[in-house]
DNA sequence: GCTCGATACGTTATATTATAACAAACATGA
DNA sequence: TCATGTTTGTTATAATATAACGTATCGAGC
């Protein structure tokens, strides 16, 4: 069984997050090529817009970004994008928030799992297979075929945890 | 350690469901008294809604519904209701839904658990405190502190599954 | 290079979901 | 019965999301 791991951990603090950002593009361009899909300017941009921080972006958060940088944008603009980058694996949605996160492992399949601290809205992702097994598992149970799941965690932080 | 239970069972063909309401309500009743809350008309009937199926719930179809009883109501009516009985603790919410459903355990705190069918839209309440266990666990070893969980899981239902 | 078909993007309008702010009605205990 | 807090009504508006259709652009095949 594959081990449970962090796939994106909270980052408060201070770290290189333009690295953070050049990595996803990187490899949002590697998975696209690999799947014949267009990574467009604009996609691009709203894939940078989603990594600008590691809290959750809002839809309508990126479409002032958008306007900000000149661009003429309308809610659709913003929508089709996220919908391609959503399908292309590249960001979650965090149902709980109407938000958006860069996913952490994209190219690998996998289910995601965050927490999400209702202080300072930081989100870790992390990836527990055993735990979407064992609820795949208990819903076959019940006859019931499992296709995707939503698994959102909010709580406290280590950092905001401390200042409590 | 509390073995796992349906709270809510699908329900998706015939059975008396005027019961089903009528023991929400009842057991509705109780925990407020308990609770010293008021459970005023407009809760009742709310509560008696958004239990009417099987089915999520929308805060406009009751705000609709509302209206065919011919009670003037606005939007915070409903949703003032319903954050009542969030609070309360008798109906949950479907965050990829923006829905509502009923309870099936009033009064034993659990966290929700859901299985909902994409083809009929029914939802089942499940309780796996296993399951929650080891996520909050999970989460603590990463110094965060968990206390609520969303966990909602699509898929087909065991009637849908068999037609589809 | 050119044309065609498919995909992506722009634009306008509107649907859906949710809350702010304040006034009126009502319940409850002193 | 009065004072007080809670609940509900009401108006307005904020926040989130999609429909529908036109235009531009890409890329495959000629």
């Amino acid at each position: 069984m594959p081990k449970k791991r962090v796939l994106v951990p909270f980052k408060t603090g201070s770290h290189d997050h333009d690295r953070c950002i050049d990595l996803a593009l990187a490899e949002a361009e590697l998975a696209c090529r690999k799947q014949h899909l267009r990574f467009t300017e604009l996609r691009r941009r709203v894939l940078e817009l989603v990594w600008s921080r590691h809290i959750p972006m809002k839809a309508y958060d990126i479409l002032d970004e958008l306007h900000r940088d000149g661009r003429g944008a309308a809610p659709p603009t913003v929508y089709r994008a996220l919908d391609f980058l959503l399908e292309a694996g590249l960001v979650h949605r965090i149902e709980s928030l109407n938000a958006y996160v860069g996913c952490g492992g994209p190219g690998k399949p996998h289910i995601g799992q965050f927490l999400i601290c209702r202080q300072c809205n930081a989100v870790a992702e992390i990836d527990a297979p055993a735990i979407a097994q064992a609820l795949t598992q208990d819903a076959k149970r019940l006859g019931f075929r499992a296709d995707t799941q939503t698994i959102e965690i909010k709580g406290l932080c280590s950092e905001c945890n401390v200042s409590a």
